[in-house]
DNA sequence: CATGTACCGTACCGTACGGTACGGTGTCAA
DNA sequence: TTGACACCGTACCGTACGGTACGGTACATG
């Protein structure tokens, strides 16, 4: 088994050679969060571009660049998104309605399964918060955070660590009642995994660390953050 | 022993009543980051008033707003830091260098007192990173990496996680050499520390989730994330 | 006193950008 | 064919803001 993506608003690039969206997937429940059909084909062209856009200069773009890239006319963009915020917060929505979690197992469970499940799991973690995507998206939201303008912010947080934390909830009590965890809260086993996988990761490469983290580096890392919290938690 | 305050390029507010800087530090030894000369005493008002307008509006603010709130022309501002973005950098430097790292213990550890070390270290830590200045700063700095106008994004970096982990390393060192501690990288040891100490906190703070984290809740974060460390390491 | 320096306050300039208006084109339906 | 509709492209408007210029004041120096 292998998880090819993850939630966390932020998965990978939306060309449809995107590997994070290829495989492994279970896109056939119902979103959780707002619905693939919230915007038309036409308004997902233009908020792909936005991402695009996103991604290549960050927060910042103006209007007319979009509007540029996507081939449409600024009239349009108001008529649809309201404002520069609304066409924002429209695109972080329809990112976040593009993630499909992995599934976990929570049935069978023995040490060895839960172990690949959150190795699995962190690797996929890492990859998607060291990717692009989610670097621009994290930047744009951190940027909009503390002003009242828009509510991007929020919609990041519910998207990236809530959604992981109540992805790995079912898992974690699956392992406790199997014997194979021990802790009080899920949510304090939640943080002390999202510690070990994450670490510094995260803030370094928002505040701009180059230097790409390979793939094997990655499952070094989701490895020794499963040992360590199987330690701290087993 | 109590440390006030800590680097990671986010002390608290400048004002004299600061409590971050009020006892509890080694301010004798030179200082490894900018020097404290490097501005006027005329400049550094400046600064600190571009910190308080960091704080209250955030990054975009504009600089008739700092020649205002400062009571100086925006031509002297233009004389003495060049461009906006000099300004910003200027901002960040100056809190920087404000900024004085605790002492900590190198010989004599026992388990103890290396617990407690570390445990007061990870609390200074968190009310550091979850300061209204850190915010801002860092918020600031994430929003300018990607870009390659300034080097905020740097500097943040080094004068955080970066010194953070230079200082912490002699501790780790000097807990390994009294067999308190078993790592082969003390970066390694470190990353740990982070992800333990930190988890979610920062990047939770930067979306702009409220709900402050009180001192009671600080110190068992801190004694918790220390003994999981211990527990991993010890 | 004369001169120079450093600064404040304000007015000014250019531009970039958010947002609006409008003419033109393709499509669909009666 | 005619009209309604949705949309593109572009021109336009208002404003906010980065950056500059300039007059006026305090002070220091000879």
């Amino acid at each position: 088994m292998r998880f090819m993506n993850i939630s966390a608003v932020l998965s990978s690039p939306s060309a449809p050679d995107d590997r994070a969206l290829a495989s492994g997937v279970d896109a056939g429940s119902p979103a959780a969060v707002a619905g693939d059909e919230e915007y038309s084909p036409r308004q997902r062209e233009v908020l792909d571009a936005v991402l695009r856009l996103l991604v290549e200069e960050g927060d910042g773009f103006s209007v007319a660049a979009v509007a540029r890239a996507a081939s449409c006319s600024k009239e349009t963009l108001y008529k649809w998104f309201g404002d520069r915020d609304g066409l924002l917060t429209a695109t972080v929505r329809w990112q976040a309605s593009k993630v499909r979690m992995p599934k976990l197992p929570s049935e069978g469970l023995t040490r060895e399964s839960l172990s690949e499940a959150l190795s699995s799991f962190a690797a996929s973690w890492l990859t998607v918060i060291s990717g692009e995507l989610s670097i621009a998206l994290n930047r744009a939201a951190v940027s909009h955070a503390g002003s009242n303008r828009s509510r991007l912010g929020e919609i990041v947080l519910t998207n990236g660590p809530v959604a992981m934390a109540r992805r790995l909830e079912p898992l974690f009590l699956a392992g406790r009642s199997a014997g194979l965890l021990t802790f009080d809260e899920a949510s304090e086993a939640f943080r002390a995994f999202f510690g070990l996988v994450i670490a510094d990761t995260q803030i370094r490469v928002l505040l701009g660390e180059t230097g790409r983290l390979d793939d094997s580096e990655i499952s070094a890392r989701a490895k020794a953050a499963t040992d360590r919290f199987l330690t701290l938690f087993g």
